[in-house]
DNA sequence: TGCTACAGTGTTATTGTATAACATTGCCAT
DNA sequence: ATGGCAATGTTATACAATAACACTGTAGCA
């Protein structure tokens, strides 16, 4: 008995091409009205982040960079991401030391990132009832808050799927 | 106009002692239980990471048994934390690649631990409240969680406090 | 136009974190 | 005693991140 392949996992059936394009035409905006600027090796590096919805590692991105004549050395894609994190373009996810496109630039938000095992497929979510609810633990404990980080590992619908089958 | 020294952030004003003995017996009964060994390494680990509230980095904990005469090599301590971390007893910080002990030991939970910018020390709370939003969330994405965690970095209220005087 | 200041990038080297692969030891059940 | 397996030892290496300093190019301004 299959269950239809899941709606909601957004990594799992999109026009791709859309959703980076429009990822890659949203930093340019927020950088423009910023003030700030989106370099070429910026820009480049998330494009690169952007080909998929996999958390990518630096050293993968120098790699890519290399395959295209730059070769490029640690500090500089390193740079690049310190940038896009500091804009928001995108988070760095802990338990896999890599990086992902953000899906709510420049909505100022606390994002829950689901990360699959198998997959490594993301999706990103901002519900304010987590929010507030560690908001109002950390105020009970008299915490200031600074940033609140909360990764969520497991089976994406399509592997978890496969996973039963299996 | 001083507010009164934060009651709230456990780590601030504990009898240490007693917490960690407790931790140490806690682990002995849990392993115990389980038919699992607690070897000396594993048990001079423990109590390392449980000199404080405090994450301790592998290679710190190195040292620090470099210092009692031992010496081990990297493999050594990952394999102990890798023990620690399977059988709850430990948690990874993966926001500063360091590992605490785990204060809820046993009782089958999901934590959110607060990490001080300042001074480093956590505290660790399990709000069902926080858990159940988040599975919530993960159901109706048709994600099935292994794991949750949840980190929320800024300044413990004594850090907070020098912070506004300063 | 040319000067200055500063953001951005390049380069080299090093530090820090984690694991692979294989050898050895020691416990313990039969 | 011995075969099997968990635990540890050992060596080497992979992967992640940053320090320190040099260079370049662009924007603002005299």
């Amino acid at each position: 008995m299959m269950k239809p392949v899941a709606p909601s996992f957004p990594a799992s059936s999109h026009d791709h091409r859309h959703c980076m394009h429009e990822a890659l035409r949203t930093a340019e905006h927020l950088c423009a009205s910023q003030g700030v600027r989106l370099t070429a090796i910026r820009r480049r590096v998330l494009e690169l982040i952007w080909r998929s919805h996999r958390p990518s590692g630096a050293y993968e991105l120098l790699e890519q960079l290399a395959a295209e004549g730059h070769k490029p050395s640690p500090p500089t894609v390193y740079r690049a991401l310190e940038f896009l994190l500091a804009h928001g373009l995108v988070h760095k996810i802990n338990s896999r030391n890599a990086y992902v496109g953000c899906s709510h630039a420049g909505e100022s938000h606390v994002a829950q990132i689901f990360i699959c095992d198998r997959c490594s497929n993301t999706t990103e979510q901002a519900d304010d009832a987590v929010e507030r609810r560690i908001r109002r633990n950390a105020r009970d404990l008299h915490f200031h808050i600074r940033e609140q980080t909360v990764e969520i590992a497991g089976l994406c619908p399509r592997c978890a799927e496969q996973h039963d089958g299996a």
